[in-house]
DNA sequence: AACAAGACCTGCATGC
DNA sequence: TGCATGCAGGTCTTGT
């Protein structure tokens, strides 16, 4: 499911539900998602207070008055809401977070690609999952420089380098695309190629994307909405992304002739982009 | 070290 | 209707 404005929009409606709050019990349904849950994970959570809830790339960080962290990604398909009564037993529905005196907070993954782990506070940066993580494209110090920085000697295509997690940290499948249509750069080109104006541009229309994408909630394609269950709507801002054969917003030219914006595949992932506007 | 391909899992849309 | 196929917001592992 979820890229950095996806999970942006997990972690902005969860906090209100979980900082300051207390964990009366968790529920493990089904403790075998991408790895196995740490083991005693509802025992260590339970009695701890949420301090902070914070994210990095796609991850969700939660720390805890004892100075442990949760680390959780939602993986593809994986969903947290807030519930005021706590849900009846459905398939899909992993892990249940009680709240004292609180909501219910569910995670739900069809897929069981999601995951969990532990890890003292003080240890995150060095955490396997975290470590290797590219900077943060929404942080200032995001620059262009910084982005021909990392594509430096990159043969890879620009798109499958910004999907990159250990290059730039957060951006996913929709959002590569999107901001390769926005800046004006055509997904084929090498990554190493981007530098100067192009990485200018490209590192602005990352930010611009990312930016109105939270702010529109997320894209709700078929498993996303806020942990209150209000649906993003970024999927009506999409230009190019699941919209082969129709025109991008700012072409002129003929979809007749030109076949309108394009679908291919890069490292087994669908790529779109407009062909007449983006070299 | 960098890169490509396969693996993991389920649900859904499509086409025969 | 039933079944096969392909596709989906990710990323780790394996092999070159």
């Amino acid at each position: 499911m979820p890229e950095l404005p996806e999970v942006e929009t997990v972690r902005r409606g969860l906090t209100p539900a979980l900082i300051g709050r207390r964990f009366s019990a968790v529920e493990v349904r089904r403790p075998d998602l991408r790895w196995p849950l740490p083991s005693g994970f509802a025992e260590r959570l339970t009695g701890r207070t949420v301090i902070a809830l914070e994210r990095r790339g796609k991850y969700l960080i939660l720390r805890l008055d004892d100075g442990m962290a949760v680390i959780a990604h939602l993986g593809m398909s994986g969903r947290m809401r807030v519930l005021v009564a706590p849900p009846e037993p459905a398939p899909h529905d992993h892990v249940v977070f009680r709240i004292e005196d609180g909501p219910v907070v569910l995670f739900t993954d069809p897929r069981r690609f999601g995951s969990f782990d532990l890890c003292p506070g003080d240890a995150l940066p060095a955490h396997r999952l975290l470590r290797d993580l590219g900077p943060e494209p929404l942080e200032s110090g995001f620059t262009g420089r910084l982005l021909a920085e990392r594509f430096r000697n990159r043969k890879v295509s620009v798109k499958t380098a910004l999907m990159d997690q250990k290059l730039i940290a957060g951006i996913g499948n929709i959002y590569a695309s999107e901001a390769l249509y926005r800046a004006r750069l055509s997904p084929n080109r090498k990554a190493a190629s981007v530098r100067g104006r192009r990485a200018d541009a490209l590192a602005a229309a990352i930010g611009t994307v990312l930016d109105a994408a939270i702010a529109a909630g997320g894209s709700s394609l078929r498993d996303h909405s806020a942990p209150d269950g209000t649906l993003g709507l970024f999927q009506h801002g999409f230009a190019v992304y699941a919209r082969a054969g129709l025109a991008c917003p700012d072409c002129q030219c003929d979809i007749a002739r030109s076949g309108g914006i394009r679908r291919t595949v890069q490292g087994g992932r669908a790529t779109f982009y407009c062909p007449a506007l983006q070299r």
